[in-house]
DNA sequence: AATCCGTTCAACCGCCCCAAG
DNA sequence: CCTTGGGGCGGTTGAACGGAT
């Protein structure tokens, strides 16, 4: 038995959207919050499916947004990561404030990867372009996950997380970026509507445990309007350089 | 002016993970 | 446990665009 369809294509538009379906979407996020994408499109009164919706949003019209231009440090900061992630585009963009994971993913194709070629590195294993040695992806590994050559062979794959939640790359990645801040606990530059569930209830670490040890992906998540989104946005901006600067220090 | 070709990027697709029942 | 549904992710597609011929 199949699952069924996410939504009834028969009945939804596709494509490109159009200025009018962007305001209805908007406009109901800014009223309802986001969040339960499935039921979004009939009740904001869209022809679109529910995951298109989130997409539109998540990419283009949730505030906060950079938009094209990346910076040479952004650039490099990207590579660095990608070199200990692998193709982790969310994780990735996690780290770049007000960047998608889309948007990160589409400018390695059609930029990094042609950067690093000319500079003679391999873009998939950073390291020389002849095969040398460096991150490789292990192939048996799901959806790319990088580790190093010799770990590869060493060690039973990993899924990148300690039973107890915490990044177990953080330390294998220490060695080889020694500079590269990987703490990959939940953190304001990649808030987008994720919090801290310890945060969020008050508590200190000392009483509810470390924050680290909830995962991105389990992080508490909950629905607010899009003015709220705006003035976390706002403060989010004002320190924005100062996430950026801690977390490329060194480079 | 017309056509070709490479590049870019918005959007879709299919799969995976996880929580709830 | 097993099933189901929702959300999220990474890979891929294809339309739009711009430059070259």
């Amino acid at each position: 038995m199949g699952r069924s369809p996410c939504c009834e294509k028969a009945h939804t538009n596709r494509g490109a959207w159009t200025k009018e379906e962007d305001e209805r979407l908007i406009a109901h996020i800014k009223v309802h919050g986001n969040g339960c994408w499935r039921s979004l499109p009939k009740a904001a009164g869209l022809l679109r499916c529910g995951k298109s919706c989130r997409l539109r949003w998540i990419n283009y019209l949730r505030p906060g947004l950079k938009r094209g231009n990346f910076a040479e440090e952004e650039d490099e900061l990207i590579i660095k990561l990608h070199g200990v992630l692998g193709n982790k585009w969310s994780l990735i963009a996690s780290r770049l404030p007000g960047r998608t994971d889309n948007e990160i993913k589409n400018y390695w194709n059609t930029h990094i990867k042609r950067k690093l070629i000319g500079r003679g590195v391999d873009p998939r294993a950073h390291g020389p372009a002849n095969g040398g040695a460096g991150l490789a992806i292990n192939p048996s590994r799901p959806r790319g996950v990088p580790v190093a050559v010799d770990e590869a062979t060493a060690n039973p794959p990993s899924t990148g997380l300690a039973e107890d939640g915490h990044s177990s790359v953080t330390s294998m990645d220490d060695e080889r970026c020694p500079d590269l801040n990987l703490d990959l606990s939940i953190s304001p530059p990649c808030s987008e509507a994720t919090v801290c569930l310890c945060c969020h209830l008050g508590l200190q670490a000392s009483e509810a445990g470390s924050c680290q040890a909830i995962p991105i992906r389990h992080g508490l998540r909950y629905h607010r309007s899009l003015e709220e989104e705006e003035e976390e946005q706002e403060e989010e901006e004002e320190e924005e350089g100062h996430h950026v600067d801690s977390f490329v220090h060194g480079y």
